[in-house]
This record gives structure tokens, C-alpha cells and sequence, in this order.
DNA sequence: ACTTATAGATGATGATTGTAATCTTAAAAT
DNA sequence: ATTTTAAGATTACAATCATCATCTATAAGT
């Protein structure tokens, strides 16, 4: 059959990647084997190594493309009204019950975070870069520190309520999860200028 | 050389269940081998199965064991004081850097969450059984969901954390994650009596 | 004292893995 | 038109794994 053309290597290429950021967010990074990728893809395990240099290579750039999916609609966003709405609708969804149960589609972090920081430098770097891509665009005005302080909230709720097995103590979880998002957010110090104002 | 006595078989299982506890922490649970822990314990591969069950049941017993373990201080404090100055010490503990590079003695919640939920549902009841002890401890006299939505973010905050190599990026994302807590900790609803007498 | 049960060692088994070599064929390059 | 290149398939390989079978020698039961 081969050898195909150049375009329809990249749509391997392209088709690759999809599969694997998603195979690899549902069953960690270990589970999948190169060729169950690549049979996702359509392929067979021989073309691989045209396409990525090892399989961590493969881990590295499916994360990053992952991470480019869940924060389209925000990077999407340009005036300070749509990046609000965009931020808030990412916060809900996020700490949705829909994203606890279909972790191939959700948070790259909240899915490999965990094994990635005890994977290559390549990896924990990608990782790295994630957190601050993220929690960049999760900060309102204040200092970096609420963006991450809100990223570690949400992604420690989901990490929980994906424990559990009943609904409603799912829901439990994600309740908690989003009263401390809440607080986070409102009463951040650098943020909260009516508190501040009280105290004084 | 063998048989061991009674005995010493106890203290097998239990150098077993030990160093099983560090290496999942330290490795998760796929990476060491059931030889890899024998061979930690001063054993051979060969005699696992006089022990446990399973790989999986080691897990389990091992998870156990470690959320035993971590949690020892504040299940011994007895009076109030006692218990808030066990859980004021957990809190900052766990938000240090030595928690950050120290996996193998360390939560193993933040060490272990993704990948029970991904595991057998023995490893996932084990997992939400160790949530509900934690956070029972680490709730102030509130509803559960503050020492849930506490617990998610000191586990969100190390997760993050443990994907940085430079030790300062590790320090601005413990200090992001306690300024966090402190706002759970002192402006929960239910708690902050303070507050909600002055927004009535 | 004698028998039995068993902790641990040794070695085997069958499955799976990441990676590499080789082959086929059609796309690029000349 | 001819040559060269390379995408993907097939097959191979060396390593690793969880689990099991067998062997040993001693502790426990009688």
C-alpha cells in the first residue's frame, strides 16, 4: 500500500497525536503501548518511529496538544468581557461532573500531572508549562499566585471526585470543590478591595 | 533456608508492606516490580505470593498502610488542642518543600489519586477511603466539604509543585497554595461566624 | 520423634513491551 | 522516464512482567 503523500502523512501525523492525548488522559501514559496508539489511529505499531523520535517523545507532544485543546476557547477570547465568560465557563465545566467521567477530553494536567512529574525532564518541563499557561489565564488582575492557588484547587477536586464511584458523592466532592473556588476567587487578598477596605 | 517462624513471617510482610509503600510513592504503582519489592524487602520474587493475593492487593494493603502511617499524629492527639496543633503541623507539612522532594514518606493521596482512579475498584474504594479519613481530620468544626475543598487544594498545590525542578518555582507554588489555604481555612461559610453576623 | 505444613528460593511460562530491520510500493526529485 | 526517497506493513528481538510450579529445609502440630 504505501507510500502515502506528504499530506495525507501529516493527517497521520495529526490523527496520531488526537488519538494518543486522548488514550493516553483516559489510562495514563504507561498503559497505552505504542501500538495500541497507533491502531486508534488506523495503523499499524511499524510506522511509528516516522513520526516521533521514542514513545516519551509521543507523551510530550500529545500533552502539549492537549493542553492546546482545553484552552482554545480562552486563548480564543480577546476582549476582557469574552476572556471573563470564557474564564468562567472553563471554571464551571472543570469542576463538572461531565469532566469527572470523561477524562480523555478533559484536563491534561488533572489526568497525567501526577506521572509526569515523575517522568523525563522533557516531560516535566512540558507539565511546567502547562501549569503556567493555565493558571495564567485563571488569574483575574492579581498576582500569579491565585491563578495557581485556583488551578491546584480544581485540579486536587477532580483528582478526588474521580475516587469515588456513587454520583452523588461525586457531586459532593465537586460542591466543596467549587465553594473553594468561590473563596479563592472573591476573596483573594490582592483582589478583595472591599475586604481589604474593612479591615483597615 | 527456610522455613521462617511465625514470627518472622510477620516481620516479612510487614518489610513487605513497608517499602512497597515508599516505592509506589516514589514510582507509582506500575514501575516497581513485584521483584522490585521483594528484592527492597531482602526477599526473592518467589515467596510474594505466600504474602498477598495479588499485585493489586499489595497496592491496596500498601496504600493503606501509608495513609496509616501519615496520618498517625493526628489520630493520636486526644484533646482539642492537641488536634488543632496536629493538623495545624499536617497543613504545613504537607505545603513544604520537603513534602515536594520526599515522595516515598509523603501523602499518598497526592502521590497515588490518578492512578487508583484508574485501577481496580478495590484501589479506587482504598482511595476514597483514605479522601474521607483525611479530610475528616482536616475540617474545623464545619460541614465535610471544608476539609474536602482544603485536601484538594494541598493536593492540587504539591502535584503542581512536584513538576518544577527550579526550587524557587517550587517555592512561589507552595506559597500560592498556602495563601490558599488560609483563606479556606478562615473564611469558610459555615465557620467564619465573624463574617456572615456582619453580612446579616 | 515423626509427620505435615509452609516461608522462601529457584526457575519456568506466556504475554506484552519499546525499538529496530526489512520489505513494499508509490510519491518526489532528477 | 528513471531514480531516489520514505510511509507504512510485517516480522523480529531482547527485555520485562505477573504469576505459577517445584524444590528446600525448618517450624509447627501431633
Amino acid at each position: 500500500m504505501p507510500r502515502m503523500s506528504e499530506a495525507e502523512k501529516r493527517k497521520s501525523h495529526k490523527r496520531i497525536l488526537e488519538k494518543a492525548a486522548q488514550l493516553f488522559r483516559e489510562r495514563g501514559v504507561e498503559a497505552p503501548s505504542v501500538s495500541d496508539v497507533m491502531q486508534a489511529a488506523g495503523l499499524t505499531h511499524g510506522g511509528f518511529y516516522r513520526h516521533f523520535k521514542s514513545k516519551d517523545d509521543l507523551v510530550v507532544s500529545a500533552f502539549r496538544l492537549a493542553v492546546d485543546d482545553v484552552l482554545a476557547d480562552m486563548e480564543a477570547a480577546v476582549t476582557e468581557e469574552e476572556r471573563a465568560a470564557a474564564r468562567a465557563d472553563y471554571i464551571d465545566t472543570y469542576l463538572s461532573m461531565c469532566h469527572v467521567d470523561n477524562r480523555g477530553n478533559g484536563c491534561p494536567l488533572a489526568a497525567l500531572a501526577g506521572e509526569l512529574s515523575r517522568g523525563s525532564p522533557d516531560a516535566k518541563a512540558e507539565g511546567l508549562h502547562a501549569v503556567e499557561r493555565v493558571s495564567e489565564h485563571l488569574r483575574e488582575g492579581t498576582d500569579a499566585g491565585q491563578g495557581i492557588a485556583l488551578l491546584a484547587l480544581m485540579l486536587g477536586t477532580v483528582t478526588l471526585a474521580r475516587l469515588a464511584e456513587r454520583e452523588e458523592t461525586v457531586q459532593t466532592v465537586l460542591d466543596a470543590g467549587h465553594t473553594g473556588a468561590d473563596l479563592i476567587r472573591s476573596a483573594w487578598p490582592e483582589t478583595a478591595k472591599e475586604v481589604d477596605a474593612k479591615s483597615v
